[in-house]
DNA sequence: CTTGACTCGATACTAATGTACAGGGTTTAT
DNA sequence: ATAAACCCTGTACATTAGTATCGAGTCAAG
C-alpha cells in the first residue's frame, strides 16, 4: 500500500506541484511532516486528505488564511469549544450564503439556456437581467470591514 | 435621481475603489461608458448592478477571467445562440458542482456544531473528518486541464 | 471666478498564490 | 556502485487582482 510516501507522490495523488506542498507547509495549512533522516518528508494518507480539502475550499472562493481557520476548527482543546461553535456556526452563514447565491446564479443561467432554447434570442436577450439584478448578498467573505480610507 | 453619475459615486455606491472600476474597464469587465467632453465617465445604473454581480461572482470562487466569460454570455447574437447554450450548461454544471460541494461542507459544519454542543469534545474531534473525507468533486474550475508539463 | 473636491491617463507598487531554478545531497533499480 | 530520478533549502520570478501616486485638467458651490 502507497500508506506513506515522499513529496512527488504526494503531489501526483493530489494534482498539484511538489513547489506548492511546500509552500503550504510553509503558509501553515499542512503540518510539518516527520522526515527522514536525509530530511526527506514523509506524508501518510491524511496529508492527501487535507490537499483535497484546500483544493475544494479555493474553488468555493476561501482564500488560504479562511482554509487556515477552517482547519483550525478542527484543532479542538475541549475549552474553546464554545468558541470553535461560534466560529463555525458563522462559516455555516457564509456557506448557506454562498449557497443562495449560487442558487441565484444557476437560475438565471438556466433561463438563458430555455431562451436559447426557445429559439427567441435575437440580439439584447433581456433574461439575463436575471443575472443583472442579482443583488450581492450577505456573503461578505470575512473581508475585515473595508478599511474605510 | 441618482440616474447617472461620474466614477466616485459609482464607487462608492458599489462600494469599490475609483481606481477598481478603471481596471475593470481596462480588463473588458466592464463596457466602455460614454463620456463628458471633459473625458469623465458617465454611468447609469446598470454599471452598478453590473459591479455587484462582480462582487457576488468573485466571493463564489469565480476569477475575472471566469467572470468575462460569464457576462459575455449576455452578448447574444441570435446565431451563437447553440454556442451560448452549451456554454450556459456548462457554467450550470460547475455551479452546481459547487452547491454540493458547498453543502457537503456546511454538514461538516454542522456537525462540529452539534458535537460541540453535546459538550463531548475532547481533544481529537473526529467529526471533522467529515471535512477530511470531503472528496473534492469535479468542480475543476475552468482550468484549462492542467498544463502537464 | 475662485477654490476644494473630483477626474484623467500613465506608471509603479503591493499582496496573495504559486512556480522555477541552482547547487548540492539521497534513493533505488540495475 | 553507479545513474536516473528524487528531494533539500533558498531565492528569484510570474500571475492575478488590485492600490497608490503624479501632474494636469474639470466641476460646482458660493
Amino acid at each position: 500500500m502507497a500508506q506513506t510516501r515522499f513529496i512527488g507522490g504526494l503531489a501526483k495523488a493530489a494534482g498539484v506541484r511538489v513547489a506548492t506542498i511546500r509552500f503550504y507547509e510553509r503558509k501553515g495549512l499542512l503540518p510539518a511532516p516527520p522526515r527522514r533522516p536525509s530530511g526527506y518528508r514523509i506524508y501518510g494518507e491524511e496529508t492527501l486528505q487535507r490537499l483535497r480539502f484546500i483544493q475544494g475550499a479555493k474553488t468555493l472562493g476561501f482564500s488560504l488564511r479562511e482554509i487556515q481557520e477552517l482547519l483550525a476548527l478542527r484543532a479542538v482543546s475541549g475549552r474553546t469549544c464554545l468558541d470553535v461553535r461560534e466560529r463555525a456556526t458563522h462559516k455555516i452563514q457564509d456557506v448557506e450564503g454562498k449557497i443562495r447565491q449560487l442558487r441565484h446564479f444557476r437560475r438565471a443561467l438556466q433561463l438563458l439556456v430555455a431562451q436559447c432554447e426557445a429559439g427567441g434570442t435575437q440580439g439584447d436577450c433581456p433574461i439575463l437581467d436575471a443575472l443583472d439584478h442579482f443583488r450581492a448578498l450577505s456573503v461578505r467573505t470575512a473581508r475585515a470591514g473595508s478599511p474605510v480610507r
